[in-house]
DNA sequence: CGTGTTATTGACCAACATCAAACTTAGTGG
DNA sequence: CCACTAAGTTTGATGTTGGTCAATAACACG
């Protein structure tokens, strides 16, 4: 019933449309809070977690560290996910979720959503949709890091981002925050970070983007779009979610 | 109850132990047979498909075209996988699924799988699951793709088929049938077509395959493994379907 | 046999990696 | 409020993996 729930229950609004008893159903959900540091493993490869961890404030991302001493990381998340919501079927880790900023997590027992899944078909299938799309995106990102140039997979990176951000009012007109260092864009991208730097040298010089402190800002997205090849169809929002304006609940609003 | 249920279920058991009633529940699944030639879409990126495609006979594979030209594949599939699954909860296609070689489908209403996972947790925990290991592999891809060098892509490809592929009856003793141009496997794996040339005549040599007609025998699987950073965890097959000789059921064998 | 697809080879090239150093920035403690 | 430090960013020089282009050789199939 705090602001917790709200977070994941205004993400879902973004992909599915609930009833009162979808909303009712994750309102009930037993949360442990914990706040986190920067660069915090929440779940490590191998694990065998016996709870979710709801991304309540602050940046993760799930990634693999590699044989040779790379690590890649295979998705962001922001506020209102479930990052690890695939270890209710998937016992073993077979990857790490990591804090990239300071923030809260907000742990929900297996059997806790066990419980509303197994009593309601829709609470269901909006969870299955969810993990669904966390899958759609891998593939984009598959797509992206096999077939794009260096340019095109940063500025795909940077729409995918404030088209997630943006209906969850985590976006003020062009802005968002994106505390995220070069290398770890690199870790995501399959890039060296001198690579990164240079890439979004170049973005800046085309006046597509600012970004500086942690701040970044689109000039253009139109442009940058068309330059990252960027269909947002992957991301199976639901319409309102997608249109710029039509999407402004009220609460935790992007003031 | 024919032939093509069987399939699915025995795809199913190795990733999943399932009941009587579950059995029962898929073998109840109405199906619509239709045989395809090799390179045909049996869906495609922008259909909003009303059914899910049971593949029964040879290969497919999951693939989306790039603006400038490319092609992505995403994903390869044997029989006894419904590779577009994910159609039951995300109305419209982000990618397409095309046929690899000739064989045979079998279309599913969503309406009809709809039906069995209302009626039971454990059929609809079943499915989850299975999209979520589909989920699991794109992860593995993203860091090959990202991280990994061409000969290590390749072998870890490589291994994958193999470990997929022998649960289910497709291998005898190391060798499977592989009918994938190289260019397809280009296309995997983000190389092109003259450089999987080049890897594989290096494997060749190392003596870790013999790969010749469509017929990919692996002369040593444990050097392979090493080469490629292998490690199965994230099939998230059960122990059974994971040992080598331990999973040898009758019927639809390996002859 | 002929014809189209697939595999192979060679020459050349570009995108991006690596290495190393300098510079900036954000924190931190005095 | 300033010096100090560590992390992150930027720059330059150089190297390598894997791409591109183009031609040839092997097959597969009707």
């Amino acid at each position: 019933m705090g602001q917790e729930h709200q977070r994941l229950i205004r993400k879902l609004e973004t992909i599915a449309r609930l009833t009162d008893a979808d909303r009712q159903a994750f309102n009930g959900l037993p949360l442990r809070i914990r706040a986190f540091e920067a660069d915090t493993d929440l779940v490590r490869d191998g694990d065998k977690p016996s709870e979710c961890c709801l991304l309540v404030e602050g940046l993760a991302c799930r990634y693999k560290l590699l044989g040779h001493g790379g690590r890649q990381i295979m998705s962001f998340h922001v506020p209102g996910e479930i990052p690890d919501l695939q270890s209710l079927h998937l016992r073993v880790m077979d990857h790490s979720l990591g804090t990239l900023t300071r923030g809260v997590a907000a742990y929900i027992p297996h059997e806790a959503v066990g419980r509303i899944t197994e009593r309601s078909a829709s609470v269901t299938a909006v969870l299955w949709r969810e993990s669904l799309i966390d899958a759609a995106i891998f593939r984009e990102w598959l797509a992206g890091i096999g077939r794009r140039t260096a340019h095109q997979r940063v500025a795909h990176l940077i729409c995918e981002f404030f088209l997630r951000m943006r209906p969850l009012g985590l976006t003020r007109d062009g802005t968002m925050d994106l505390p995220i260092t070069q290398a770890e864009f690199g870790d995501a991208l399959g890039l060296s970070t001198v690579h990164v730097n240079r890439v979004l040298q170049d973005l800046r010089a085309e006046e597509l983007i600012t970004y500086k402190g942690g701040q970044l800002r689109i000039d253009d997205l139109a442009r940058i779009q068309r330059l990252a090849d960027f269909d947002p169809t992957y991301l199976h929002l639901l319409p309102d979610a997608l249109e710029p304006d039509a999407f402004r609940p009220e609460g935790l609003a992007s003031r």
